[in-house]
RNA sequence: CGGGGUGUGGCGCAGUUGGUAGCGCGCACCGUUCGGGACGGUGAGGUCGCUGGUUCAAAUCCAGUCACCCCGACCA
């Protein structure tokens, strides 16, 4: 993309409204707006990253065998009242509205019920298990409070997934599937080495559930970690589970993390509950297992701001970022191979922002940086005689000059790896 | 929901004991600049969150209301 065309602009001022980094740098670089209170807009630029964010969770979700769909944000009532959760009581988060002859719907928080009820009106045999689907859904929360700029709003983006099976054994197997599909997930995000499975509540069928928490300060969550034995545990279970694993509390380190996913093994308290059956092999009706996992994408956005900003700006992990590379043209005679590379780039596949803005160096080099675009590219006037443009990385800040064909290579080698299962 | 704070051009802010609004950034145009957010000149842009009240006169005082922020509580 050209950011001549580009009509969101950078600024240098921080918005006084936000206290929360990942808002401010994300609003002064263009990729979020403010709509209100704990609800944001995503601008082009950031919508790229929330679609490459989502495009990973997409492959390794498939991976799974999993089918997307996608539901309704308006919820039927009945649904809920079938396991008791439409009362505003057990659920303090609903937003609810009425249709104009009077019939309540309530806004999609979860989508636990709706599914089941969209499940069981197909599921009949046993011979229909395994089933899993997962959808990318506004989740809208009537929060008291919102704060942590993207990191906890009132409507925020969340991948979530359903299984449904015919075992206890099945269900517990899948289980373990999408927890190590999950760990690649955070691996190709860039935080797969600051990310714990963490026993945590919730449990239905269950005593735990499991929560994928990230190291990050501006977390709200407080785990506790065994390095040497790979446990983690959330404060909120503390005592229960290290009664539970036999673990001596004093060899615990407590860390600060934020919550990037959470995954719940259901059993057949849900099935139980809204009649989620199937015919199985001996002729009889049984409840069926099931299971939900969930992946909070603007979360994930969030929490990587804030990992990896510095004080010039966002940091983009490549796998992420909106482009791979920021192309800044400088000097008066150096437009044509700017444009040339440009070019040459966008043919080879490679995300590109060139900057061919009439602006000054310096600004350039700053909105770069702010932006978090992984390798800054330069072709300017001084450059010209040699043909050897210079490639910055942002995340270390090595550079070096390279031919074009140099430049292609190097970057195509980055891209390559992309898609690249680990 | 309890406590605290803030609302003034697009953004960040100032505005004294009430007298009819200003600065920086940004924006437009001209000129000089051009590898780290340039400089000079000219110009556009605000019913001071909203409603009501006090007053000859309200951004300023009073009441109500809305929005936003922080701390706490809450958080499948």
């Amino acid at each position: 993309m050209r950011l001549s065309r580009n009509f969101t602009r950078t600024s240098k001022q921080t918005p006084a409204d936000e206290v929360a980094r990942n808002a401010q740098l994300l609003i002064r670089a263009g990729y979020v707006y403010k709509t209100m209170a704990g609800v944001y807009s995503y601008t082009p630029l950031g919508l790229r990253v929330l679609e490459n964010i989502k495009q990973i969770v997409r492959e390794e979700m498939n991976a799974l065998g999993s089918q997307e769909l996608i539901m309704s944000t308006l919820q039927n009532r009945e649904i809920w009242q079938e396991t008791g959760r439409w009362s505003d009581e057990l659920v303090d988060v609903w937003f609810k509205s009425k249709l104009q002859d009077g019939t309540e719907v309530g806004f999609g928080w979860t989508h636990e019920e709706p599914i089941v009820e969209l499940l069981r009106s197909y599921l009949k045999s046993y011979k229909d298990l395994p089933i899993s689907v997962y959808q990318f859904q506004n989740k809208l929360r009537n929060e008291l409070r919102a704060k942590s700029g993207i990191m906890r709003g009132r409507e925020f983006i969340m991948k979530d997934m359903y299984s449904v099976h015919a075992s206890k054994e099945d269900l517990d197997n899948y289980y373990e599937q999408v927890i190590e599909a999950y760990k690649r997930c955070y691996d190709r995000f860039g935080i797969g080495e600051d990310t714990y499975v963490t026993f945590a509540s919730g449990g239905a069928f269950t005593k735990f559930s499991h929560e994928f928490q990230t190291i990050c300060e501006a977390g709200e969550d407080y785990i506790y970690l065994h390095r040497g034995r790979n446990i983690a545990v959330n404060e909120e279970v503390l005592d229960e589970a290290v009664a539970e694993l036999g673990v001596d509390k004093s060899e615990l380190e407590k860390v600060k993390t934020a919550e990037v996913g959470n995954i719940f093994n259901f059993g057949t308290q849900k099935s139980e509950e809204m009649n989620l059956v199937f015919t199985g092999e001996d002729g009889q009706q049984h409840h069926a297992y099931m299971g939900s996992y969930g992946i909070g994408i603007t979360r994930v956005m969030g929490v990587i701001v804030e990992k990896f900003a510095d004080d010039k700006g966002l940091v983009w992990p490549e796998n992420i970022a909106p482009a791979k590379v920021y192309l800044v043209q400088i000097g008066n005679k150096s437009g044509a191979s700017a444009d040339d590379l440009y070019q040459k780039l966008q043919k080879a596949g490679i995300e590109t922002l060139y900057d061919d803005r009439n602006e000054r160096p310096g600004m350039k080099f700053a909105d770069a940086e702010l932006m978090g675009i992984p390798y800054r590219v330069t072709v300017s006037d001084r450059l010209l005689d040699d043909e050897k443009w210079e490639i910055v990385s942002r995340s270390n800040g090595e550079q070096c000059l390279l031919t074009t064909s140099q430049l292609l290579a190097k970057l195509n080698n980055h891209v390559n790896r992309v898609g690249e299962r680990r």
